[in-house]
RNA sequence: GCCGAAGUGGCGGAAUAGGCAGACGCGCGCGACUCAAAAUCGCGUACCUACGGGUAUGUGGGUUCGAUUCCCACCUUCGGCACCA
């Protein structure tokens, strides 16, 4: 019986702020490059400054902090930066709605967010934080963008590209949302414009981003990646028009050439308005017209219903001499390939309705195996597998096995066309026409064109007195001082780039300066590089599967192809966490009004019990829905701890309990090890609670100040103080141990420990329990048997029938077959 | 439509080189302490049962001595992609 009268009451509000402030005037978590220890750099994503830490943060955050001070344990020299992505459409729209500056207002909630991560009690080393709207971090960004320049990575393009209205800015692929393609911030609907842009060339790294060899990552992750980077082998093939302008079309299909019947372009393309017939330029301008506007109607595309125009033109087929007609229509994509496609009814579904709805002919040249060709004007949907080659002229008969292969020689040796593998990845689209991120390092001069800024110019600043109000054009070219310059080249009057970086190309190399924010001779010190990358581990929500994750691939692989860093890939080990539902099991939203605040949570139980239920209450990768009542089971379970270990209790406890005790500690910690390393948070609380209810029953049976008593005590505080490091670190001191118990090694597993006195050995008939039986361990497979068909209860199961077989599992289970 | 993840008590979830299903926690019930309550501590808690057992891990099959775990088909939920030639 506790008597909370005799001990101090467990009070985090006073402990945890006490050891923070301890732990760091005493530097535990900034490390130095140690040769002589193995290093562990641990990343975890730094996060948008939106305002006030979310319980989202908490579970990216806390989680692997846990990891962390359980690798320093382990011997691990760690590294674990903590920093801000703080240039961003937010801040910019924030600065709209309540007229504050994009730049205070980031701040401020650094500021305000700075505070709270340290109530986390998290071990990350602040030395590193950096910010990415500092003028000595965007430095780098725009020094990268010149490197990337000089070697070929980055270039300048007029492009079609999608425009939010409403945000003013143009829109990366993938922030562009749904079947209506509306804006991933606002829902804004996206229309297109054509505009000089600037692009980095992730498509010359795609083949490579493919090649995950390297990686210790999720499965998922890289199925997802890899639909994203689309990779599709086959040929491009030139077909010509009746008056000789080549059309070039990719095709996954040359299989299937003999099977063309007419032609599609994009509505974009650029030989339409050549291709075009007098009688039928209205409807194709008309078509044209409607195509452009799409962004609404794209919804009606949804439903699958084809539409197209015939320009009236023809082309000859190059393998058969067929003339066939040229249409455009809007589900052929100016953006892949090379916009246009020989269309192949017979055996493509899309082809196949567009032929159906315009009554086009349909020409089989495949045969699947074991059916007869498929008749034309019966078909309901196209024939898409592969089969053997009929009516197609002299590869007629060529089996489905080599089709792909001897028609693409076919068309290599008739000079028609070559092998080609086309990407879904496009080029990364950096320019941005915003005010709030990095300026593009570019002065255009009437003479000499786009010319780099000089290195040692950097870094072109971000003026603070600018009209941030939204006009669709960058704010910064309504700044005349800061965008009339002269140019570096020639000295003529000439003006500066007025569109910022993507965000992205800042987090894309985060990691890097982490390493040495401060340094001012290049974007890391390659001391540091040398020693700590690359990163580990890497840890984040898997909404980044598609778009960070693969931009920061791409910009390592083109820093290191610029000579600037060594390796192939920037992050070894990728685990992602899943998300923490409201109550209800809904998505948290303030409209909801589900929303769990870390701060009221903290204030309340402390930032270690927080820590301990957000490790506990599911599988970290998985997440789940918040429960307020859940909660108080971890609560308890530290007030329980703080009471136990520090309130006297009777002596005298028996050599068997002490043993039993004594076991369960070291198993407890064999288990709690295994689960730190493979990520598996949530038993490693249960298996602490699991010891504490044991160590609940020895101390009533007298175990109090025994050296096992003494040893499960140490062995437990050692334990939880990665996860609950204030109250570990309270009771390490409580119970006379020297500071920092979070910096003791990790303990040792005494396997002979762990072996159980008895061992339960279970006996089944036909596979159904029906008995267990206590033995010494170390019993062979016949001990085992005779035991079990020893057994009476066994035996009056057995009565009258006959044993087909006994099944022994080594030191477990007996089964006996009847 | 395609791809991926997941379906286990009242709830969150344990257990997979195939071997005691439901660890741990929440909730609930009973008891102790208390004038009483809270807190705390102890015990119990899948379902059915003629008390011998029987049935249970989304559904239906299969492999196996034995399946939550492996295979096939289907259903549901969540996430991603969406005419990519």
């Amino acid at each position: 019986m506790i008597d909370p009268t005799s001990i101090p009451p467990y009070l985090p509000e006073e402990i945890e702020p006490k050891w923070q402030a301890r732990w760091e005037a005493d530097a535990l978590y900034e490390p130095s490059p140690d040769p002589s220890k193995p290093k562990h750099y641990a990343l975890t994503m730094f996060a948008y400054p939106s305002g006030d830490l979310h319980i989202g943060h908490w579970y990216a955050m806390t989680p692997p902090d846990t990891r962390a001070r359980f690798m320093r344990m382990r011997g691990y020299n760690v590294f674990f930066p903590i920093g801000h992505d703080a240039f961003g459409l937010p801040a910019e729209n924030a600065a709209i709605k309540h007229n504050i500056h994009p730049k205070a207002w980031t701040y401020a909630n650094i500021q305000r967010m700075d505070k709270q991560l340290r109530m986390m009690g998290n071990s990350f080393d602040w030395r590193s934080e950096l910010i990415t709207a500092d003028p000595e971090y965007y430095k780098w960004t725009q020094w990268w963008f010149l490197q990337f320049l000089k070697n070929g990575f980055a270039y300048q393009k007029l492009a079609p590209v999608d425009f939010c209205p409403s945000c003013n800015t143009t829109l990366a692929r993938e922030q562009v949302i749904g079947d209506d393609r509306h804006c991933e911030r606002c829902d804004t609907p996206v229309i297109r414009k054509d505009l000089k842009q600037w692009f980095f060339r992730t498509t010359a790294h795609a083949e490579e981003l493919l090649d995950y060899s390297q990686l210790d990552w999720p499965e998922h992750v890289k199925t997802l990646q890899r639909k994203w980077i689309g990779k599709s082998e086959g040929a491009n093939v030139i077909f010509h028009t009746e008056a000789g302008d080549p059309i070039e079309v990719f095709t996954t299909r040359p299989d299937t050439l003999w099977g063309v019947t007419f032609m599609v372009l994009s509505p974009e393309h650029p030989l339409v308005d050549k291709i075009t017939t007098e009688g039928r330029k209205a409807e194709v301008d008309a078509y044209r017209a409607q195509a452009k506007n799409q962004s609404d109607m794209q919804r009606e595309a949804a439903d699958r219903e084809k539409t197209g125009v015939f320009t009236g033109g023809y082309a000859v087929n190059p393998v058969s001499g067929e003339h066939i007609p040229i249409w455009i229509a809007d589900y052929v994509l100016m953006s892949y390939g090379s916009g246009a496609i020989m269309a192949v009814p017979a055996h493509d579904q899309r082809d196949f309705e567009f032929a159906r709805a315009f009554n086009l002919p349909i020409k089989v040249v495949i045969q699947p195996e074991g059916t007869p060709a498929p008749d034309p004007d019966e078909m309901t949907e196209a024939v898409q597998a592969y089969g053997a080659m009929i009516n197609s002229g002299p590869l007629t008969g060529t089996p489905a096995e080599e089709s792909f292969e001897t028609a693409s020689k076919y068309v290599e040796e008739h000079q028609i066309g070559k092998r080609a593998v086309n990407y879904r990845l496009h080029d990364w689209l950096v320019s941005r026409q915003r005010y709030w991120g990095a300026p593009i390092p570019i002065i255009y001069c009437e003479h000499c064109g786009a010319v780099p800024v000089p290195e040692d110019q950097l870094p072109v600043l971000l003026p603070d007195d600018v009209e941030w109000m939204p006009t669709g054009e960058s704010p910064l070219k309504l700044h005349p001082s800061w965008r009339f310059t002269t140019c570096p080249a020639c000295g003529a009057p000439a003006e500066r780039e007025t569109d910022t970086m993507d965000t992205f190309v800042c987090s894309a190399w985060y990691h890097l300066r982490y390493l040495s924010p401060h340094y001012d001779n290049g974007p890391f010190d390659p001391e540091k590089f040398a020693y700590w990358m690359p990163v580990d581990t890497y840890t984040g929500g898997i909404e980044h599967a598609t778009m960070h994750l693969i931009y920061t691939r791409f910009f390592h692989k083109a820093a290191r192809d610029c000579g600037i860093v060594t390796g192939d890939e920037p992050m070894l080990q990728l685990r992602n966490q899943g998300m923490v539902l409201g109550e209800d099991g809904e998505k948290m939203s303030k409209s909801r009004g589900n929303v769990i605040a870390p701060d009221d949570l903290v204030k309340r139980y402390g930032a270690d019990t927080v820590r301990a239920y957000l490790i506990f209450f599911s599988r970290w990768q998985m997440g789940g829905p918040w429960s307020s009542t859940g909660i108080e089971g971890n609560s308890r379970w530290l007030r329980r701890v703080w009471y136990m270990f520090q309130e006297p209790a009777e002596q005298g406890a028996t050599e068997q309990t002490l043993r039993a005790l004594r076991c369960k500690a070291h198993q407890t910690l064999r288990s709690i090890t295994s689960d730190f390393e493979n990520f598996e948070f949530n038993t490693i609380v249960s298996s602490l609670m699991e010891l504490l209810n044991e160590m609940a029953r020895a101390k009533n049976a007298g175990a109090w100040a025994s050296a096992e008593w003494n040893e499960a005590v140490r062995l437990y505080l050692l334990m939880m103080a990665p996860v609950t490091p204030h109250i570990a670190e309270e009771l390490w001191e409580r119970m006379g141990y020297a500071y920092s118990i979070h910096q003791q090694p990790w303990p040792e597993v005494d396997e002979e420990a762990t072996v159980e006195d008895k061992i339960t050995l279970v006996v089944q008939i036909n596979g159904k329990l029906r008995d267990r039986i206590s033995l010494n361990p170390g019993f062979s497979d016949e001990q085992a048997r005779s035991a079990a068909l020893s057994s009476p209860v066994i035996q009056e199961a057995l009565e009258g029938k006959t044993i087909k077989r006994v099944i022994v599992v080594p030191g477990k289970l007996v089964n006996v077959v009847v």
